[in-house]
Parts: C-alpha cells; sequence; structure tokens
DNA sequence: ATGAAATGTTCTACTGTATAACAATCGGGA
DNA sequence: TCCCGATTGTTATACAGTAGAACATTTCAT
C-alpha cells in the first residue's frame, strides 16, 4: 500500500526542498491578510534595516536579479511601502527607503513572523535545536 | 559598504530557501551530463523502489499533481527510461516500471547523487551532523 | 575624450505549479 | 442491475519565479 521512499528520505536536497515548501506554506497562510509573500517580506525588512541602498544592492543580497527586482519595487511603491529616491552622487541609481506606512507596515509584518518562528521553533524542539539547524544550513553555503 | 542581512539570517524558511538553492545548483551541475532534473530524478528513484505503482501514486508520493506528472512521466517514457503498463484489475491506472535501459540509467544515477551527498556530508562536517540535519527536517514536517 | 562598467528598465522565454474540465473506468448502495 | 459519485490519466490554461538580452543613462578610469 504505502511506498517505500525511505531512499529519498536520505537527500539532502529532496529534503530541503519538502521542508521549505511546508514553512512557505505556513508563511502564505500566516501572511494571507497582508498580502505578503515571501520575497517582499525579505525585501522590506533589508530596506528596514538598511536605508537608502541602491535597488541593485538589496537585490544581490537576497540573489534577486536586477530585472525581476523591479517588478518587486514597483509593487511595494504602489502600495504606498517603499520610495525611491534618487541618490546625489550617482544618478544611475535609486536609493530604496520604507515609507512612514511602510514602517508601520513592518510592524505588524514582524509580528506575525515571531509568531510563525516561535511555532517552528517549537516544532524543532527548542531554541538550540533552531541553533542547531541554522549552524548547519550555515555550512550548506560558502 | 555590506548590508546588514542579521534579521533574515536568522529566519528559518528564508534560510532553508537558499540552502535548497545551493543544493540545486550541485544537482544541475553534476546531472548537467545525464540532463536530469530533480523532480525525474525524484521519480526514477521512487520508481525503482516501488515498481508497478499507479502514477497517482508515485506523484502524490513526492507532492506532484496528477497533471503536471503527465509531461514529466512523458519526457521519460520518451527516453526510454520508463514504461507504463495497463493495469489488469483497474484499465483506468497505468503502472509504472523501468525499462532495462531506465534500469541501467539509475546505476549511473545514482553513483553521480553518491557523490554529491558525500561532497554535502563533507561540508556539514560528518555523517551525524548529516543525521541531525535530516532530523530537524523531519520534525519541520508533519 | 573615450571606452568600459554600472544601473534601472523593458521584453521575452522557460520552468514549475495550480485549477478546471473531460472521458473512461471503477465501486458501492438502492 | 442500474446509477451516481469517486478515481485516473489527460489536455488546456493561467500565473509566479526566474533567466538572459538589449537598451538608455550615467559614472569612472585611463
Amino acid at each position: 500500500m504505502t511506498l517505500d521512499q525511505r531512499s529519498m528520505q536520505q537527500v539532502i536536497g529532496y529534503r530541503l526542498r519538502r521542508a521549505q515548501l511546508i514553512v512557505f506554506k505556513g508563511f502564505y497562510e500566516a501572511f494571507s491578510e497582508l498580502e505578503l509573500r515571501p520575497a517582499e517580506f525579505a525585501v522590506l525588512a533589508l530596506i528596514a534595516d538598511n536605508p537608502g541602498r541602491k535597488q541593485a544592492e538589496i537585490a544581490a543580497a537576497l540573489g534577486i536579479k536586477r530585472a525581476n527586482f523591479v517588478a518587486i519595487i514597483n509593487g511595494l511603491a504602489e502600495r504606498g511601502l517603499v520610495e525611491r529616491r534618487q541618490k546625489a552622487n550617482d544618478r544611475r541609481s535609486h536609493a530604496l527607503f520604507l515609507t512612514d506606512g511602510g514602517r508601520e507596515f513592518s510592524v505588524r509584518m514582524n509580528e506575525i513572523q515571531q509568531e510563525l518562528e516561535r511555532d517552528l521553533v517549537a516544532r524543532l524542539g527548542g531554541p538550540e535545536e533552531r541553533d542547531k539547524l541554522i549552524a548547519l544550513l550555515d555550512r550548506i553555503g560558502v
């Protein structure tokens, strides 16, 4: 009846993908009220911590191509959460800032994110386990 | 100069996604010679361990929608790796099997996968760390 | 002054994924 | 036995994510 899935269960990439999909599913549900996608969350969080940076910098930090980043910022700007300002010293680039509304939004956003994170930490078995997971994921990256 | 990315580094879903992308990048490079995608690898591995199962069963086990699974099996069948056979007792469903060529292919496929896995285990710091990672990912799922 | 590089942008294409609809088939209950 | 709902494979379609090429503008180093 039940399939033998033992071999795939040992494939790290496969397990990472399945786990990520589960976590993202929770994200979409929790953020449906704010209509926020994972990439948009990351962009807002990065701008909040790094106001005034160029589009290209934020995009590169998140592994998003310049070309695809335009639509994301357009969307956030239309919602009044983010603002493009001309940089005085370099007229090619746009500096990104949160608006007042964006800062307000990100407070609520971070509350929801904290809930999600608490739930995940509980599932993992505690903060030490969370730290262990993050440490292991660190080692996968360069 | 460098962006402050500390807050995002603590977001489990984000870290899972980035790690998964890195691992998949390695997968695509290692399997470019075989022109095999992650989903195709998983399908072949599952059929190898569970010959004769219905399309719907294999698809569901991998979290792939029936509709999207058709093209995957079509591709593997055109390459002579997989075979659809009518089930005697249920003429609605197709039973999936590896062909002789498919079994031969999966030997080479598993060799490459073992190399990838060895490399990942080395990065993680040893087999115990790999087991720990898998155990933590288990807890994220139901 | 000139040419290379950076930046934001548009367009395009491909992949992955979700939903709806359909025909054929199966199975259970009246 | 007949009928109705469920299952299965399939096609068509739509949408998000992502990648690459090309472009105008601007900067910068030589």
